[in-house]
DNA sequence: AGAGATTGTCATGTTTTTGTAACAATTGGG
DNA sequence: CCCAATTGTTACAAAAACATGACAATCTCT
């Protein structure tokens, strides 16, 4: 990605204007908006690579965009950066109920604000590979959210489509349990590491004949066969 | 790695005592000190594997400390994450100058700071050197967690795994059973040394052709030929 | 609001792994 | 060659790791 486009969203001129210049100087793409209305379209139109979005706004508030976004097919993927002013509900924010994949308060430094959308960048870019993966039979299309088996789709869950994804990435390597967690769930995520084990035999269960194909490396984790 | 060793340098009493009682809980070995002048002097003697440092300390401070470590040559590698409170700058931490691997905003959960602490160590731990090891017919590949002999996969379990890898590592050298115990099983492993015979056994069994490759050293251990 | 889908957790059953013990075999020194 | 120490073998029970099915909470869409 050469210049990945961010689209901020926030309704303070100031700040709007700082980000903007600082976010420029970074080497970011910037669009902006300052509505909440508004800011849907826009993020439907432009699919920009991460979304900055103020939580308190005119029009629809961030939690809502948030939500809405998340929601939709096409933005699903799409990251998300909260800025919040101190003393509101980080928590609400942060616990991913929402799917916010970070966050930082007010008043924040534009440096630290950089490094987190260069994070979040990074970990939710490994759709750099091929957007469709293919072998014997099973196919993901990335981009669609979508998987066939010898031609016929399955209908996988958000989740198991990331888990899927995550492990073919990664495929004829073992994972570990705790680093499935930690990319498909995501840092915040805060339970139990033998929730991976169901999704794993709902995945299993749904690719039928490919089923083996995700193996259990007892002790260790699973791995993709390669 | 079986227990992490985390050093946490933080002078609040209070948070000091959380974060040892739920790190401990989380299944890492947990050194503290309150002072900035000790912690340095703690890390260089420890050497633990990641240390947590509260930005504002009595005696050296944070980011002191922060740079003095990633001068040192035995301290450089070690990752930080850095505690902050909200308002602090928390740009300069983060900006890699200082060389922090992450940081977290007080009050943060454990979970949270658990899971930041896990990937840190992951991304810091280098992967076993070479990932993939081969020598006549006998071939160890680390990260898909396979052993293949003469091109045949042999299933090793983990333990086997761990304890041939070991011996590989040292190749040509003696390894006591004791050294083997806490190399493979961990410190805490309170068991009998005749355990590994019985693994070595196992693991020759698997390893047919090259049974003979791990030679026992009467009196003194097994070590694998070079 | 309500049916249906999704998701995380838990209890249970099954398989694999692992440590130990008992016994056999081997080794090396005297 | 014999003995004692050490190691190899085998078998087994306990523990660990995993698969499975069920369930409640939550979310989604109508």
């Amino acid at each position: 990605m050469s210049k990945p486009n961010v689209l901020i969203v926030e309704d303070d001129r100031d700040i709007l204007q700082l980000l903007t210049y600082n976010l420029k100087a970074a080497g970011f793409e910037i669009a902006t908006c300052q509505d909440g209305y508004e800011a849907l379209a826009e993020v439907r139109r432009q699919l920009p690579d991460i979304v900055l979005l103020d939580l308190l706004l005119p029009g629809l508030d961030g939690l809502e965009i948030c939500k809405e976004l998340k929601r939709g097919q096409e933005t699903k993927n799409t990251p998300v950066i909260m800025i919040t002013a101190r003393g509101e509900e980080v928590d609400r924010v942060v616990g991913l109920e929402l799917g916010a994949d970070d966050y930082v308060v007010k008043p924040f430094s534009p440096r630290e604000l950089i490094l987190r959308i260069k994070a979040v960048l990074r970990r939710s870019t490994p759709h750099d590979a091929e957007s469709v993966w293919q072998e014997d039979g099973l196919r993901l299309e990335m981009e669609a959210h979508r998987a066939t088996v010898d031609g016929d789709e399955v209908s996988l869950t958000a989740t198991e489509f990331k888990l899927l994804s995550e492990l073919v990435r990664n495929k004829g390597k073992v994972q570990t349990r705790d680093q499935l967690l930690d990319k498909v769930w995501g840092y915040h995520f805060n339970g139990y590491a033998r929730t991976v084990d169901t999704h794993v035999r709902r995945l299993r269960q749904k690719l039928s004949r490919h089923a083996d194909r995700i193996e259990t490396i007892r002790g260790v984790g699973y791995r993709f066969r390669g």
